[in-house]
RNA sequence: AGAGCCGGCCAAGCAGCCGCGUCGCGUUCGCGCGCCGAGGAAAGUCCGGGCUCCACAGGGCAGGGUGCCAGGUAACGCCUGGGCGGCGCGAGCCGACGGAAAGUGCAACAGAAAGCAAACCGCCGAUGGCCUCGCAAGAGGAUCAGGCAAGGGUGAAACGGUGCGGUAAGAGCGCACCGCGAGUCUGGCAACAGACCGGCACGGCAAACCCCACCUGGAGCAAGACCGAAUAGGGGAACCAUGACGCGGCCCGCGUCGUUCCCGGGUUGGUCGCUCGAGUCCUGCGGCGACGCAGGACCUAGAGGAAUGGCUGCUCACGACAGAACCCGGCUUACCGGCCGGCUCUCCUU
């Protein structure tokens, strides 16, 4: 029913460097969540996700909003910019059902789009 | 049929689409195909081990842990069987359950007294003395000497309990039963039990110090090993003053710092450690059992900013607690509900 969507390692921030990088970026903030954004230099958008044990101490709780966070992203990767990514999870967001975040973090990847349009997140490129 | 006890097991299912990770095969290096991919607690990190490194060689002290007995086990604080005590009509369940005659200590309040007993109220006053009566024997009275600890009262606890005898009143003073005992015998590997005997002497607390028996180095996979680029600590051997420093609690003890010679090297990245193991299942044998032995079959997550998921549809008893991070054995805690086996009690029917 969707259309091939995948989600390979290159489109993942693995390094400490990736998220340090971030610090300086735009930052998108909704409801449940809180964005980090800056331009890379590869291809496409990469993610990195920071759920700490604040927003819950179950790890089965901060496993959903990841995986929920990552499903999201991977259908709407080929639409966004080279941008990496660090979504932060507010504590909020573990109160809310897989439907309700869902809509939000559509939102979310709208408004970075947007952002992009508007040459903000030009600045960090060398 | 209803209540309940014990043991074991399961943890919504199916389909489609889109994804993720290891491995294998193919590849035009984009990727494609196939297999497999969380738990009974993966959790808390409370014990025990394996493995790894650290200065380990030994001895002593200190500290810590365990605590009925006997087994099981790699080991344990776990498990099994047994004993004792308690709870339950019962199936069963629960228990830090060694030593109080080695010593030290503790016990608020109340109470006369809280531990080599003592005597507030009380009981008695046989015996000696006193008073009255009596010629006397003696009788009566008070309670001075004195005797007693039954009863009352306090307390968590008061120097065995109940009953009978006994007595001036009483008292293990005597007896019966119960309790108690560092006695004897019998049974048992033992914990312990039973019988007999003794005679009432020894209160409680050891999750108070302590004593006894047994166990016990420390840190942890970000342990640790290997590879490889810029700054330049390092490793081995020989000699030496016995000073300073260090030695994962301390001491004996041991080592380093110095000089000479020889050899070549660490944070961050990559690889390994990383899953074949006290493994899982089946059968047979031994054992009451935990478990052991033998044979056969099987391979069952291995990530690393961290995979095991998302959406949709259908079915039903409407779905709990919860996510591996080096690996095992336990314990504890969380949990919607369901299945299987064994057993107990009550009621009904025959």
């Amino acid at each position: 029913m969707t259309a091939p969507a995948p989600f390979p390692r290159a489109a993942r921030l693995l390094r400490p460097a990736d998220f340090a990088r971030l610090q300086g970026g735009q930052r998108v903030g909704t409801r449940h969540f809180s964005a980090q954004v800056a331009a890379n230099e590869h291809s496409g958008a990469r993610l990195g996700l920071a759920i700490s044990k604040r927003v819950s101490k179950r790890a089965v709780r901060r496993n959903r909003l990841k995986r929920l966070a990552r499903d999201s992203f991977r259908h709407r990767r080929a639409e966004l910019p080279a941008v990496d990514i660090l979504i932060i999870a507010r504590p909020s967001a573990d109160q809310e059902d897989n439907a309700s975040l869902r809509a939000e973090l559509a939102r979310l990847w709208q408004r970075i789009m947007t952002l992009n349009g508007a040459d903000g997140v030009g600045t960090m490129r060398a």
